[in-house]
DNA sequence: CGACTAATGTACTGGACAGTACATTAACTT
DNA sequence: AAGTTAATGTACTGTCCAGTACATTAGTCG
């Protein structure tokens, strides 16, 4: 026998070591509980016990819990570009792109609560990792290109006020996204709505999209 | 001589003992430095070190770090509260009472940022210690409240959508202005506009005022 | 096969840090 | 003045935790 492990023998042979397994698994353990736990509360031990090896190889291939942490947030912001690519509303009248690029945002974002954690324990630490992450300053925000061309659009069909850019509309309608989860918890709290709860998903996906399109052409 | 220290005797005698002050100026050290570094990230030892008492009295008055934050995010919530009864529009017209609720409610984050970090760092914890602050669950939030009274105006005035509760106005409200402030650090990095410049103030206050006015009388 | 290197595991260390034991002093009471 | 208690200070402890020294094994290449 030479195969001791596996049963079914996949095209390449089943490898006991692999350095980009390891290292892979070891950042998507790694985002998991950075996200849940924040940077300071995050234990280096706990990602390592999370994978199928040990803490020893954190320090092998990242170099150390900061590092690893700053693979994570980039590996995370590439990922929503990359998602952000796939918009696509180049084939509705302004009005209804912007109110589609709305409810995609909203949808998108109630979807990745991790992100959305990571992007607020990177606040707190006043983005001093992120700031570091020179490759993601770079290219701007697809989503941004996405509704510069939809408000030229709709500015030229006179459907839409002259005084708001691509990167204003963008803010309003991140900030409601954001703030869906970011802040869910003290917001349910305070106030008994629940913004994670099923229920409540139509309604406020509708709202942003009423706000935006009510205030580009009120 | 039976005044040894101060030179300038007060009418209650100067004290070198007063449980009142060391209680209060640890819960303002400590609210500063949660505010700062987190839950996690903070070090008891730093907030004794910013007072002119020591560790032990942390434990003395408090009895340890989580409740140390549990009054420090309570005390929070109840400035910010008292701070939301101020708010008086009722001699506007609705049209103008929204516009200035959004732009005062701008204000208030914007010069309150070490809250919004409180808020925020109380949601990256999932809530877990202002669940356990029953006091502040049992009053609505004054700007609520507010806000009702001004969109039943608007409403029987014809001048305001009917769909729309003073919940989702101050959902609305508050995102962008919560956004502002907490997201300020990667918003700021990734687009290249400072949230938090003096230039940017009146584009961004102006705004909240054109996006919730729009949006209602859309 | 044998040598070499990449990858992995084990067991430890040094410092940081929340919390405490114990001593002491200031103010109040009678 | 003496006794009592509230308030404060000092010095320590036990634990947690990021990081490392050292050993070992798996895969590769001649």
């Amino acid at each position: 026998m030479l195969v001791t492990t596996s049963a079914a023998p996949s095209e390449r042979p089943e490898r006991q070591r692999d350095a980009e397994r390891t290292r892979a698994e070891l950042l998507a353990v790694a985002t998991r509980v950075f996200a849940e736990d924040g940077y300071s509360g995050a234990r280096v031990d706990e990602i390592a016990e999370q994978t199928r090896t040990t803490k020893r190889m954190i320090y092998y291939y990242f170099g150390g819990k900061e590092q690893l942490y700053l693979s994570v947030l980039d590996h995370a912001y590439r990922g929503i570009r990359q998602a952000e690519q796939a918009l696509d509303v180049g084939h509705l009248d302004p009005v209804e792109a912007v109110r589609r690029l709305a409810e995609l945002t909203y949808d998108h974002h109630v979807s990745h609560p991790e992100f959305i954690r990571l992007v607020s324990i990177e606040n707190i630490h006043r983005g001093e990792f992120i700031k570091r992450l020179d490759g993601l300053r770079t290219s701007a925000a697809p989503a941004v290109t996405v509704l510069d061309d939809v408000l030229a659009r709709g500015r030229a069909a006179g459907e839409f006020r002259e005084d708001v850019d691509a990167l204003d509309v963008h803010l309003v309608i991140s900030s409601y996204c954001v703030f869906q989860v970011a802040n869910r918890h003290t917001f349910g709290f305070l106030f008994g709505r629940d913004l994670g709860a099923p229920e409540n998903r139509d309604h406020l996906r509708t709202m942003i999209g009423d706000v935006v399109v009510g205030w580009l052409t009120g």
